[in-house]
DNA sequence: TGTACATCAGTGAACGCGCGTTCACTGATGTAC
DNA sequence: TGTACATCAGTGAACGCGCGTTCACTGATGTAC
């Protein structure tokens, strides 16, 4: 009952799930092709009949993760800002649950950035990304401010810029010493003086 | 008049410092013994002759590497201390001065991290490098806070943790969009509202 | 419904390049007399 | 001071493995009558 067509995209979905875990384990130059489709279940063949080249799966792989990331987000946003809490509550709360393994997300992006930062044309797919990320975000937290009746004394893309340096920041942290810093510690305890600091009550 | 040993280290040195450059170029994976020793201008065979691998190297690189970031900040901290200006000039200072090619270092740390979320061994050796390196703005945050009269609401080291956090995150950014984000523009922006935040004055 | 044919997703053997590593050597530097 | 010898840092050719990529093929799936 399976047409061709769906066949492939399965093969391509499968292989690029292989390729998610096996670049987080080794990272993209240490994994091979043959490591990717023995993970994915195909052989090398496969790989080459759906993907022109390993340089094109990386790209395939960026794009399809963070499409489904910033999905999720949407997907998270009505839920988020109508929820009780407070404004760090809906942001963290978003970081955490877009991204289901952290530690792998954390990899691959990370793994992603170096890559971006030696090639432009990496670069530029990912500030495109990372700029609607961060324009999610600061939707988020406009609306909330502006429900709760508050104004930020800075742009709220510049206060989102800085939940996500501090995320990132302590998430590396988090990774090398779990036992010395849980995550979501300083966030939680830096990130709510933060905003006392910048927010007071509209007009 | 130089003595084999003499000619020999400064062989190693000068293959450790190609070694930086192209790693940053290319990455750990992406770079070939041939590209270093090119670049250092020697052929493989004096690669061979100093290292017994190309991990050996990277580690070694490592080494030294960090090694010399803790010896200038060392070395820049009694200045820091006694001088006019904030608790946050000195340690902001201290972090951008440590580290003259901002961008460089950015790269092979970021790629050491890396390697060391996935080796168990290489974690051990970075976590320590960290460690010490807290402990020296940790050292340096004590020390102006109790000269000029505060104390603070959480442990020293946990701020010096959240500025870390910051700082790299904020650095990550930056090197993505100079343009978009200046260098240092979320450290200056924030982290005195968090200073303020958890300083009172001592007794 | 059954048969003959067409399509094409995936197979697996083969290729060849680049890389890490080895090793027999060379010639500059240092030592002994 | 000059000569013969020893050392050994660095050379560069060679090796062989692993990898990315190609391609002739096969057999399962879908289509036509």
């Amino acid at each position: 009952m399976e047409t061709p067509k769906r066949r492939r995209s399965n093969t391509r979905a499968r292989l690029l799930e292989g390729a998610l875990e096996v670049f987080a384990e080794r990272g993209f130059h240490g994994a091979s092709v043959e490591d990717i489709c023995e993970r994915a279940g195909f052989t090398r063949g496969a790989f080459y009949s759906n993907f022109a080249s390993k340089d094109e799966l990386v790209l395939a792989l960026f794009q399809a993760t963070t499409d489904r990331l910033l999905e999720q987000i949407e997907a998270l946003l009505p839920e988020l800002a109508n929820q009780p809490g407070t404004l760090l509550d809906a942001v963290l709360g978003l970081l955490d649950e877009a991204a289901p393994d952290q530690r792998q997300w954390h990899l691959i992006s990370t793994e992603f950035t170096l890559h971006a930062l030696r090639d432009p044309e990496a670069a530029q797919a990912l500030n495109t990304q990372r700029a609607m990320f961060r324009d999610s975000l600061t939707k988020l937290v406009e609306q909330i401010t502006e429900t709760s009746g508050l104004t930020l004394s800075v742009p709220a893309e510049q206060f989102v810029r800085l939940v996500i340096a501090v995320h990132e920041g302590a998430r590396s942290q988090s990774l090398l010493e779990p036992r010395k810093l849980p995550p979501g510690e300083l966030e939680h305890t830096f990130l709510p003086m933060v905003l006392e600091a910048v927010s007071r009550p509209s007009r």
